[in-house]
RNA sequence: GGCGACGUGGCGGAAUGGUUACGCAGCGGAUUGCAAAUCCGUCUAUACCGGUUCGAUUCCGGUCGUCGCCUCCA
């Protein structure tokens, strides 16, 4: 159980995992913002951390492990989006709730214990501000604002390593009026009639963005837990807020222990971004026909902490690799995954590259029941995420049948060109032919083509 | 401008104060009528310059380069 590491971005090290009670792990992932389908840069963190997940679930037990993995369901990218489609705000928060859990069961992550919305949590937010106001952290203006006073909190800046004074210096804020230093971040903001607003002491308005998770992980982990995790654009400013707040808000207590942020994902070389067009949604490549497996295993294919570069060419290199495990272990024994160097690598701050590595062992050695355990251990052929492949009639698998017979007669009687010829045009038509030992195998490519096959 | 991360073979990607993964591609072989698939074998690397050290890819300093954050962002 000590055997876990982590790197803790707090501390710049990696350091053994203790959690902070008696054997209960608690951890807090940043979820979505719901405005639109998840892009695979979402798919990050989410993958990752089912692994830190289900590696807590393995070394400390179902009953004791606590994963919060919050929807931000209130914001003004929500509000627009929502504007532009000519829904309601609540129509386009729960379908692209619906859309994020599809494509994330799609990638074997499984749910956390806890989905919150921010939206049912006010007033534990409310109750979070003024309580930073009466101790004060945190103070109003006159339009309905409240603001947290980063002055007040000497550590601000910790996490992120970098000074409220530097921070002024690269600045391209505006300088609000109503804020006492440059520095200091919206709690609660005022909000229009079309706007969605919640009564408060500071009139109908709305949360800021930072102070949803503050109150989501105190109300379903207490004021000290052990993991938070997200992004490590995330760092700054939203987890050093959250920091600030909860430690304002609750003095002398942990909040997070460990905080672990994965590194981001380029595109092709590129950022992501929707002006360069290469903006890649998890829905777009399920729909592609690629499995949730192989997108999971790019994924984690160069450690969490690294920058990814999502190409074409890992994606294929990594759909290639399942498959064979996939037929590697086709209907292998199920057991238990034994202490192997798999689970070493991932205790090891979830060295998954290491533990890929690992897998291939197995699989050259032939232990595919170990390589079995593993790739269930890491999350892959989850039986949810099996391929609802369309049935394909069977006097069209009979059609096949034939003209491969027609093919082994052509060998036999040494036609090679008719053979040959059978071959490639059943190979154009999606049927991959291989020629066993004992005998020919074939199955549909993802490109099979009934009217080609009917022309041969 | 400020802060930070990184620079490993053709590509991807771990690890390490001395012996260096793993995958893909390539090459050679087995198999095959020829292929495909499969199996076996195999080549190529630690950005540059100094320093510490018996010894550095690994530690320290500098140079160059790439990227991220500082503004919504996973």
């Amino acid at each position: 159980m000590n055997r876990i590491k982590l790197y803790c971005t707090y501390s710049r090290e990696k350091m053994k995992f203790k959690p902070i009670g008696n054997g209960q792990v608690k951890m807090y992932v940043c979820g979505p913002t719901v405005y639109d389908f998840a892009h695979i840069g979402n798919a990050r963190p989410v993958v990752v951390f089912d692994l830190f997940y289900r590696m807590f679930l393995q070394s400390y037990g179902e009953a004791n492990v606590t994963y919060v993995r919050n929807f931000t369901d209130v914001d003004d990218k929500i509000n627009e989006r929502a504007k532009k489609l000519g829904i309601k705000i609540g129509e386009l928060t729960n379908s692209t709730i619906e859309e994020y859990l599809f494509d994330m069961d799609s990638l074997g992550a499984l749910r956390p214990n806890f989905m919150p919305r921010a939206t049912n949590y006010i007033e534990h937010m409310i109750e979070m501000i003024k309580k930073l106001i009466g101790s004060n952290n945190a103070y109003p203006d006159n339009g309905g604002h409240v603001m947290f006073s980063v002055k007040t909190f000497q550590d601000y800046g910790q996490l992120s390593r970098r000074t409220i004074e530097e921070m002024k210096a690269g600045a391209r804020v505006e300088v609000a009026q109503n804020k006492r230093d440059p520095m200091d971040f919206v709690l609660w903001k005022p909000s229009t009639e079309n706007q969605p607003g919640w009564e408060s002491p500071w009139g109908r308005g709305r949360p800021g963005w930072h102070i949803e998770c503050s109150a989501m992980s105190k109300e379903l982990l207490g004021d000290s837990f052990d993991i938070h995790g997200g992004g490590i654009d995330l760092a700054f400013p939203h987890h050093e807020n959250e920091l600030a707040q909860s430690l304002c808000a609750y003095p002398g207590k942990n909040f997070a222990k460990y905080w672990l942020h994965n590194g981001m994902l380029t595109v092709e070389g590129h950022k992501m971004s929707k002006s360069l067009g290469n903006f890649v949604t998890v829905r777009e490549l399920l729909e592609d026909g690629i499995s949730g497996d192989a997108i999971r295993l790019a994924l984690i294919s160069s450690h969490y902490r690294q920058p990814l570069d999502w190409t074409k060419k890992r994606l294929n290199e990594c759909g290639e690799t399942i498959k064979r495990w996939k037929e590697l272990t086709l209907g292998k024994k199920e057991i238990e995954i034994q202490s192997n160097k798999v689970l070493e690598a991932i205790y090891d701050d979830l060295n998954t590259p290491k533990a890929i590595s690992e897998m291939h062992h197995l699989a050259k050695n032939g232990d595919y029941e170990g390589l079995l355990a593993s790739l269930r251990f890491m999350g892959f052929l989850d039986t949810r995420t099996e391929e609802k492949k369309p049935e394909i009639e069977s006097e069209v698998k009979k059609l096949v049948e034939t003209l491969i017979e027609r093919r082994k007669k052509a060998k036999l009687d040494k036609d090679f060109e008719l053979s040959d010829h059978l071959r490639d045009a059943l190979s154009d038509a999606g049927v991959i032919i291989k020629d066993l030992k004992d005998g020919v195998e074939w199955e549909f490519s993802d490109e099979f083509n009934v009217s080609k096959l009917k022309e041969i």
